[in-house]
DNA sequence: CGACAACTTGACGGGCGTCAACCGGAGTGG
DNA sequence: CCACTCCGGTTGACGCCCGTCAAGTTGTCG
C-alpha cells in the first residue's frame, strides 16, 4: 500500500474522493503528483467569476466558500456552501465558461490545479475520473434538494434544513460534531441561500431559539435538540450520499 | 469515419454527447455496442423511484419525463424536465440509491442500459466517460439556475423563465423552433416546478397572454414575442452550455 | 350523457417583504 | 480612553404577493 503523504495539499481531497471506494496505489500516486499552487485568500475574495474561463481548478484547503448567481435585476441567490476538502470548480475541467461565482466566506487557503494536467490524469486513470464524476453527481443531488428547499418549504423548515445540512457536512468533513458547528454567515447571506430576506431570517432564527432547537453565540451554532431540528426541517441525509457506495463492480 | 447506424436507439444520445466534441470511431463503436432493451411507457409511469437501486440507466427516446422530490409532509417539487435524447438517471451509474423520482409526463419510449456494461465502457473509453460527465455537469448547472429561479424571481418571471428554458431546449433537441413548442404539463405540474400553486399559475399564464408574450392552445405554447418573454424572465441561455466547448486539449 | 380531470374565477387571509428606526460590538483615530 | 464610524443584528408597523378555499366551467372520454 502506498504511503500517504499527509503533507500534500491534495491529501484532504483524496480522502474525500476515497470515501466511496478505494483507489489503487497507481491512481493515488497520479492524483497526488498533480502540480498545485497554494494560495492564501481573504474573506470576500473571488475564486471564480461568472464568465471567466479559468485555466485551473480550485480545491478548498481551509475556510468556507460559497457559490452564487444573480438575476438580471440584481437579486442574489446562493446555491451552495463549501467546506474544507471540497473542489470548488470541478466543472471548469470540462466546461469552458463559468456560469456562476465562487467567493470566499472566510479567510482560508486553497490550491489550484491546472486544468490541462488534471484532465490528463482523468483520461489516463479512469478510477480517478470516476471518483471526481461521483463528486459532481453528489453536488447535483444537493442542488436538487435546494430546489425543493426554496420551492416547497416554509421559512422555518427551510432554515432548519440548511442548518441540518451544514451540520451534517461539517461532521463528515471531520471538523467536529454535527450539533456544534461554525456558521460564518451573515443573516443576509443566510437569506440569499434560502430565498428570504434578512429581516425574516432574523425572526425565524429567534423562533428556532425559543423552541429550544438551536443556540447561537456569535457565528457558532449549537443544536441542543438535533432530532427536533431534523423533524422541523424534514431532513434526511440520504441526498448527501455519504455512505460508502458498495456499487456494482465491473 | 465510422458509418453511423441511424437505427440504433443509442444514436440520439450519441448525437447529443458529441455536441461538445467529436468522439473517435472506437469510442462511438463502443458506445453504440452497448446492450439495450427498448421499452414503451405510458404517461405517469415511474422510471425510477426514490430509494430504488436500479441496475440500469434509462435513455429517453421519445416523450417527456420529469424528476421530482417530496418533503416529509408531502409537498412535491419538480426539479427538472427531460426531452428526447436525455439520460434520465445517469447518476445510477455511480450512486447506489436513487434520491428522487423520475416519471413520464407523456407516453413515450425509452431504452435501458445495464449499469455493469455501461460502467465498463466508461472505464475503458475515457472520452465516453468524459462526455457523460459533461452531461451531468450541465444538468447540475440547470439545477443551480432552478434554485435561483424559485428562490429569487417573482411568479411572473419565474414561469417566463421556465418557458424560455423549455423552448430553448426544445429547439436544441431538434424538435422545432424555440418559440413554438409542446408543453404537456398540467398547471399543477407547472406549479410544482416553480414552487407556486396551480391557482396562481393559472392567473400568471393569463397575464402573460394579455401582455402578448405567449399564446396557449391546449398543450401547445407559441411565443409571439420571444425577446419580450426573455426580458420578463431575465433569461440568458448561457447556463445551458449549448455551444461547442472548444475546451483545452490535452 | 354522465363522470372526471383540468382549468377558471372570486373572496379572503396570511406569510413574508418592505421600510425605517434603533442597538451593539469591533475597529479606528484623535 | 473616549468619540466616531460602520456593519450587522433587532424590532415594529404596514402592505402585498401569493396561498387557500370553494364554486363554477370546460373539455374529454367512456
Amino acid at each position: 500500500m502506498l504511503m500517504l503523504q499527509d503533507n500534500s495539499p491534495l491529501y484532504t481531497a483524496l480522502r474525500k474522493l476515497e470515501r466511496h471506494g478505494r483507489l489503487s496505489d497507481d491512481d493515488r500516486r497520479a492524483f497526488l503528483a498533480l502540480p498545485v499552487t497554494e494560495e492564501r485568500v481573504r474573506a470576500g475574495d473571488h475564486v471564480v467569476r461568472q464568465g471567466d474561463q479559468p485555466q485551473d481548478c480550485a480545491l478548498l484547503l481551509s475556510g468556507f466558500a460559497f457559490r452564487h448567481k444573480m438575476t438580471a435585476d440584481g437579486e442574489r441567490q446562493i446555491v451552495s456552501f463549501h467546506l474544507r476538502g471540497d473542489m470548488l470548480d470541478l466543472q471548469q475541467l470540462l466546461l469552458r465558461r463559468a456560469d456562476h461565482n465562487v467567493q470566499m466566506l472566510t479567510d482560508g487557503q486553497l490550491c489550484r490545479i491546472p486544468v490541462i494536467a488534471f484532465r490528463k490524469v482523468c483520461r489516463e486513470r479512469a478510477a480517478v475520473a470516476e471518483a471526481l464524476w461521483l463528486d459532481s453527481l453528489i453536488d447535483a443531488s444537493i442542488f436538487r434538494e435546494w430546489v425543493l428547499n426554496v420551492g416547497r418549504r416554509d421559512a422555518r423548515s427551510r432554515i432548519a434544513h440548511l442548518l441540518c445540512e451544514l451540520g451534517t457536512r461539517w461532521e463528515s468533513a471531520g471538523l467536529g460534531p454535527a450539533d456544534h458547528f461554525e456558521l460564518p454567515l451573515t443573516q443576509e447571506q443566510l437569506a440569499d441561500a434560502t430565498g428570504l430576506t434578512s429581516v425574516h431570517v432574523n425572526r425565524v432564527l429567534q423562533s428556532l431559539g425559543v423552541l429550544g432547537l438551536i443556540d447561537r453565540e456569535r457565528r457558532l451554532i449549537k443544536v441542543p435538540d438535533w432530532a427536533g431540528l431534523q423533524r422541523v426541517a424534514g431532513f434526511t441525509a440520504d441526498y448527501l450520499h455519504q455512505e460508502p457506495q458498495e456499487s456494482v463492480r465491473t
